[in-house]
DNA sequence: ACGAGGAGTGAACGATCGTTAACCCGGGCC
DNA sequence: GGCCCGGGTTAACGATCGTTCACTCCTCGT
């Protein structure tokens, strides 16, 4: 229960949202318990009235991470046209990866450092939301192989998780957030086109 | 002088080789120097024949590659046909990334495990290689502002980077290194097509 | 022939970290 | 009022790790 929306958030899911962040910045291992505690006030132990350990807190953000990704995917893959479904699946990983860099950051990184357990469920998950992506590209590309297909999504992936990576802050700050999503989305609409066989990658860019 | 291209590589090459593997597979944290010791058939602290210690080992890692890039980008980025020499910055990296994986995940994961004058260092020709592309794409077009076009430069690197995540080996078909190369070369290319606004007979995308 | 030094070894040290233990405090609930 | 228990504290333990030390062996140059 993600405390519902309102307020006043949990110790649990200020835990959580520190962990988070300082695991984007340092690296699960470069981050301590008592690191963890001191951000959120409390010192030390404390979490462990929370968490079974280090590990599992891991667990738990990359899980949440992952299912989430999946389950917005499915919402928006099963649209009966392909091109719409694929351009829905591109708006809602960017809005994700730009909405959260540092969940992206962890799940790339430190999914090394999760138990065998956790681990493979993390990889089933991401597997399956990949699987996605392969079988949308593939109902508007039909012609292309499924180990083809799987090499543009992950590179898609690599393009728009590139925001973490991105410029610190343009002077221009506000308008930012958006116009690199805006940038994102096309370069990504553009890769993913030229998926088909050598002569046909210049087509038209379907957009809704 | 790295021992001249020969054969019989160095002791020091070789714990060099290996920390680049075992550090891409479990981070710079997750492997011990008994380790990284074992790996090369000499266990534990001999490894402080050869070097100062397992930071200096990394920054020599990360310094190294971020000098390889930066001079190939340099060797290609002059080209006085700027699509000509987007078009080599392209295929430059993705040789890099595809040739050598294993340095891609380190440079991207454990720059925050360097300490602070090395990675300055790092970072400083990051930033420079960075400038490489930016500028090359402003000459082929001149209406992206800069702003943006460290996002595209960004973006494509992170498509190009995404080798290492690739599907491990397709059982069957084998969609080589090479298919992948091709593959993610398009893609680069169709999405560094996209940075202008909207010129050039691609049409206008609606932006948000 | 022989000394010097590069390269390797096992043992020991100090620091850090994750985790556990023992104790404490405040507020609902009968 | 007595009690319990969720949540917090400090102190201590055990393991691991990076690094240093003292010592050995092999090889080369003079």
């Amino acid at each position: 229960m993600p405390s519902s929306e309102g307020a006043a958030p949990t110790r649990r899911e200020q835990i959580l949202a520190v962990s988070a962040r300082l695991f984007a910045r340092h690296g699960f291992h470069g981050v301590s318990i008592s690191d963890l505690g001191a951000a959120v006030g409390v010192s030390g132990p404390a979490l462990y009235r929370h968490f079974p350990g280090k590990e599992a807190l891991l667990a738990e953000l990359l899980i949440d991470i992952s299912e989430r990704l999946l389950a917005g995917g499915r919402a928006r893959a099963g649209h009966a046209d392909p091109r719409t479904a694929l351009t829905e699946l591109v708006d809602f990983h960017v809005g994700f990866a730009t909405g959260e860099p540092e969940l992206i950051v962890v799940q790339e990184r430190d999914l090394a450092n999760l138990p065998d357990e956790p681990r493979r469920t993390v990889r089933r998950l991401q597997r399956t939301y990949v699987e996605l992506w392969v079988d949308t590209l593939r109902r508007v590309h039909p012609e292309i192989a499924p180990g083809e297909a799987r090499t543009v999504a992950h590179g898609v992936f690599g393009l728009l998780n590139s925001t973490p990576y991105a410029p610190p802050a343009a002077p221009g700050s506000d308008p930012d957030a958006d116009a690199r999503t805006t940038v994102l989305r096309r370069m990504a609409l553009a890769a993913l086109n030229v998926g088909g066989p050598a002569g046909r990658g210049m087509e038209r860019i379907a957009d809704g």
